[in-house]
DNA sequence: TTGTAGGCGTTATCAT
DNA sequence: ATGATAACGCCTACAA
């Protein structure tokens, strides 16, 4: 009825054992019964059970992509989906089962717990995607190797875990020094409202905003926004009027002091983080940085696939643009 | 290592399958051993491998939600991220596997191939999301009667398929008649601008309008609008000036209709459907029709669940709000 | 290089 | 009401 590799090996006229091998691309199987497999695979339109696969293997199994899409902002809700939909497609062109998984599931479960759970359910890796170092059970859980970790914006790197994510620091830079020579000229000064305080990301962008002002001179304020958009308002209320140019370290946050600046009935310069479609949706045409957040969930799939093939962990910078979204460019 | 079903039979005294039956809460076990194999569970922390059990059992398997957030539009990513967050939250309590699949990875497979992909990764239900009758394959696909179907937003109901969502058309006469009482009073001419033409919502709500406008007497023109904020702003831009209030078949419509106004430097009041954060960005305090999209995503998974087990279908309507959002409710 | 056979953790079918 | 045991589809020593 359903077609399993005992048809297809009865078809190429192999062993159940050869078939798997080719399948799974074991070296040491001749070229011609290679292509003898493969042609009854062809011919019986044999699809591998990939549920029996993660079964029996402890090799190849089932990935976990953990995202907290709870903020509940529009902007988290967006990325998440996209790094849902890039781990997902990856993992339908490598038969990869694909697990989704909400930090609100998780929360208030001890790491042995989570440990366990993922365990039965046959994953052996995890993928993990805009967590900050509050969540320190999922820090610990990587800590215990004993699954492959990939991990989205974050800087640990060991055997069994790898990192994946932008230059931070460097397109902080980049989308500054942009938006400075746009406007002002280095002499501007600079209100940088920064991201939640314990997050990898928030430190690497303050450290580029930071080096920048160094190499350029200009004069820079920080000031902690905590990603939240109506902090980044409040902020903007009280210290936008004395500054050129204001830096943001998310786009919710600079559409926030948008808004803040609009209400002030002053305009200055905002630029942002991330490139999502909301910006386009303020009409005001800032500068922010593109993050393909769907290409980063695509790549962070074929990384855990690496790292569940026995390979060790590593650090991978992916590419960014620098763009400013119109409300053209968002309607559909 | 891993605790399984074999440690707590020993543990309890009994038989796997006893275990098992336990479990899956057959009729046929004594309350005395009931007790005794919980208590096994309890003590070792026994997790039932669902993995396992979807490879042994035909019956209970996994189950895909398909959804389509490749409009690429804020308000679908934003939907669709809601559905599957519900239907992985109550997945994860009735320990069902949940795997999401995108539309746009189906797309140019034929029904056998699809049909056939989801058997082999061992998938007896399907849940459907935001799919309109474009989607002719995913319709075929719940015709063949292989999988038990539950649709978000369609009308079908067989012995395998139930469908979800709001009364769309009551919904529709609710938000429109607030909106009219609200302002112009039952004289007003509306133009309502409706969403695709071939999906069952927009024939749902346009009914609803229509017959309200039977009801109160008040003028009502309908344009397509196909869910695209662009037709909607350009639609608005040639008729808006004629109508007393427009109604649109979707949020998105609704905000490209207020912003086209806003650029005509005229004001009428505009409602919408869906109650997506979006609308919070626009200012301007649009009536519209709140879906609690996440509870609609883990009703479906539950509905997925009955059928599984052998119930028949049935038709399911989920309750709504008529709200506005304000800037103010969807700043974090 | 290829084949044999014993799991992987559950469920389901028969006996008892 | 309970227990043995053969599947489910695949992987992988180990043997040939």
């Amino acid at each position: 009825m359903v077609v399993t590799i005992r048809d297809v090996a009865k078809r190429a006229g192999v062993a159940v054992s050869t078939v798997s091998k080719v399948i799974n691309k074991y070296p040491s199987v001749s070229e011609d019964t290679i292509a003898r497999v493969n042609k009854a695979i062809e011919e019986l339109h044999f699809i591998p059970n990939s549920v029996a696969a993660s079964l029996s293997s402890k090799q190849s199994g089932r990935v976990a992509v953990i995202t907290d899409p709870d903020g509940q902002t529009l902007a988290s809700s967006e990325i998440m989906m996209q790094y849902i939909m890039g781990a997902v497609k990856a993992g339908n062109e490598a038969r990869i089962d694909v697990i989704p998984l909400f930090f609100s599931m998780l929360k208030g479960m001890t790491v042995e717990e989570i440990e366990h759970r993922l365990e039965v359910q046959n994953i052996r890796s995890i993928i993990m995607c805009g967590l900050d170092n509050d969540m320190e059970v999922l820090l610990d859980l990587v800590k215990r190797e004993k699954f492959k970790n990939v991990l989205v914006d974050m800087p640990m790197v060991d055997e069994n875990t790898s990192n994946i994510g932008v230059d931070h620091a460097q397109a902080q830079k980049d989308i500054l020094r942009k938006t400075i020579t746009e406007n002002e000229g280095p002499s501007a000064s600079v209100l940088y409202i920064s991201g939640r305080t314990n997050s990898y990301v928030t430190e690497e962008r303050v450290r580029g905003a930071k080096e920048l002002a160094e190499e350029l001179g200009y004069k820079l304020t920080i000031v902690d926004g905590a990603f939240s958009e109506k902090k980044a308002r409040e902020i903007t209320l009280e210290y936008g009027r004395n500054h050129d140019i204001i830096a943001c370290g998310s786009d919710l946050m600079a559409i926030g002091a948008m808004k803040a600046l609009t209400d002030m009935n002053i305009f200055h310069p905002v630029c942002g983080f991330d490139g999502i479609t909301l910006m386009g949706y303020t009409g005001k045409n800032m500068n922010t940085v593109r993050q393909n957040f769907m290409e980063i969930g695509e790549e962070a799939l074929r990384e855990a696939y690496r790292l569940m093939t026995g390979e060790t962990g590593r650090s991978i910078k992916v590419p960014y643009n620098l763009v400013h979204i119109r409300y053209e460019d968002v309607l559909a």
